[in-house]
DNA sequence: TTGACATATTGACGATTATCGATATAATCT
DNA sequence: AGATTATATCGATAATCGTCAATATGTCAA
């Protein structure tokens, strides 16, 4: 979870994750997305996926990267675990667990 | 927005907030739960209160500590909007919408 | 008002981080 | 094979961060 955070306190990598939100991207589309080195984004792109908060799959010489849902999923439910909100947002729902 | 995720960067804050989750703790009990010297607790709780993700109240010589909780709720809706979760991690809430 | 206690601030230090040019690796094309 | 394209890694540098001892500030009690 630690490299989960980290990798989230750097903007930069969030703008990635935003994008990435909106589709997959090859590693130049993501240059072109920020206004960042080659090698800066390659290495954002290692400590994201050393977090796993984003995967790839290759296809010719491209690296296609996506978000890794499975992380996303449980690093929300970690984050509701250290601070529980009120919900004051769903106010509407009722939650029950058993 | 920036300054909520570079304060949860830190294991140490995180404990902090964790602790403050179970109840409001002044300065000198924060140093008991964590290992670490009265001024890194002290500049950790700085850092914390500029992200607002905490308060204080005095009382006499001491300040006591609690969450923001309208900082979290608003810092966890804008997570949902930056990672939208697929929710199937939930299997044991059941939510009812009025 | 003096002394003890609670907390914050300062200044220094080493560790970590963000960035980039240069270079390496690997796939594709001619 | 050699050139081209896509991406990763290396090495260096400047900036930021986490930590603490020392000191400052504020509060209470005798």
């Amino acid at each position: 979870m630690d490299r989960i955070y980290k990798a989230l306190a750097e903007i930069n990598r969030r703008k990635i994750i935003f994008w990435l939100g909106r589709g997959e991207l090859n590693v130049s589309q993501i240059v072109k997305k920020l206004d960042l080195s080659q090698a800066t984004i390659s290495n954002h792109l290692s400590i994201l996926r050393k977090s796993k908060l984003v995967d790839f799959k290759v296809k010719g010489k491209e690296r296609i990267y996506k978000l890794n849902s499975e992380t996303i999923n449980q690093f929300v439910k970690e984050l509701n675990r250290l601070m529980p909100t009120t919900d004051t947002n769903l106010e509407n729902e009722i939650i029950i667990r058993r």
